[in-house]
DNA sequence: TGCGTGATTATGTATGCACATAATATTGGA
DNA sequence: TCCAATATTATGTGCATACATAATCACGCA
């Protein structure tokens, strides 16, 4: 062994990359030569170089060699918190209490959402999670019942629906929008916020297969900001 | 040739584990099993495996086996919008008018976020983005002059400030923090939208190894959202 | 019974090789 | 001169192999 690893080398020819040893645009060495100057096969920079490129860092062609990525489309691995955690991780305490629950037929627009018809049963939730027993998240949730029967009789004193549903239903798919909403009378009930306020808001809904599981919009309490790095 | 490929295989696993062929934690076949089930060599199998535990769906441990990643926190991938692409993906016509520019010493609040003292230099930039001549996003920019001499004679008719840093500096790093923003007098005055709306709001500082480059503050107009798939 | 040592096992990594594929360069014929 | 067929080249991919490494298991000795 040579101390060289395809991990090694694209650490190296990232940080190269970085430092601005080649334009952005610009075609880089092809994998004989890295192969020469880092005394290994190309085999082994070829699985550095193929990793760069999922990586997004580099555009690779055939024949038409490896360039620097000329927009380096930022992308960053956004992690989708729990709101259990986020309060903890502020070294608050969490605490949950189910405003409203019932089965009902979902709003026209819910229905289109979750891909149900007219006959199509839910179970509405409203949750508002707490921090020190201060608001900090509102949620309304449609569960679909076809989907997942067992969630009308689910108790969800023990743990909260979305970790209920997590632990029964592991959804394969899902549709999460971020926007922010300017809180109605019902929102300034709820949460104590001034009628109008900014809250930032995140709706999403999960799928089992061809199947919805249930569609959530979660409401931030103000001031909140969802934070993390490129 | 098998028709089976690493990025096959890597596929075929992911739809299974995300079928919820095993449950989450679990452990899930060999390397041995996989390669002969699919008919293939080890090392294929290998690869598929080692590039699921890139991207987050797999933990793996020698000698400990594979096991599906207990994901009650999904991850996903956010690829942060280039707003010139944003708006013509929705066949509008792009255009940007620059507000204001001009070169001044930082607020305390920006100075703090951009690691500068109290001689640092800035540009500041404000620029509406339109989506047919309607205004879609406002953004305020500071620039490190310190790092980003070039900036102050920088043709910005062209390309947009944004663009024109991509690609003079790539950055190394990125702090991304979304919120919600209530409709201030200049912002309602510039997008175009009632007072005190909620406008979705990016913010954005970069840096340069252990430089700062650019803070950014991007608002939305009315009705934003950003969208994207677990 | 308790513990250390070595065997076993599953994965990690690198290599050389053969062939596939796509884009470009070259050549040859009309 | 122009176009099509062919050669060349850089990367893409899979395979067999060899060895590395870490966790676990089995064994045997005290």
């Amino acid at each position: 062994m040579n101390g060289v690893t395809h991990g090694g080398i694209r650490e190296a020819i990232r940080n190269r990359i970085v430092a601005g040893e080649w334009k952005l645009g610009e075609l880089i060495p092809g994998e004989m030569e890295f192969a020469a100057e880092y005394e290994c096969s190309r085999t082994t920079v070829n699985r550095a170089l193929q990793a760069l490129a999922d990586e997004g860092i580099v555009e690779r062609k055939r024949k038409g060699g490896t360039r620097v990525r000329p927009m380096p489309a930022p992308q960053a691995q956004l992690k989708i918190p729990i709101i259990r955690e986020q309060v903890e991780s502020r070294d608050a305490a969490y605490s949950v209490r189910i405003v409203r629950r019932e089965t009902l037929a979902p709003t026209e627009e819910i229905a289109q959402l979750l891909g149900l018809g007219q006959e199509g049963r839910c179970a509405y939730l409203e949750t508002l999670h707490l921090s020190d027993e201060r608001p900090f998240v509102f949620e309304r949730r449609w569960v679909n019942l076809g989907t997942v029967p067992d969630f009308e009789e689910a108790d969800l004193d023990q743990t909260s629906a979305n970790e209920w549903l997590i632990r029964t239903v592991p959804f394969t798919r899902g549709d999460v929008s971020l926007c922010a909403t300017s809180a109605d009378a019902k929102l300034t009930s709820v949460l104590g916020v001034e009628q109008g306020e900014a809250l930032f808001t995140m709706k999403r809904v999960t799928w089992l297969g061809q199947r919805s599981v249930t569609a959530t919009q979660l409401y931030y309490a103000t001031g909140y900001s969802l934070d993390f790095a490129i």
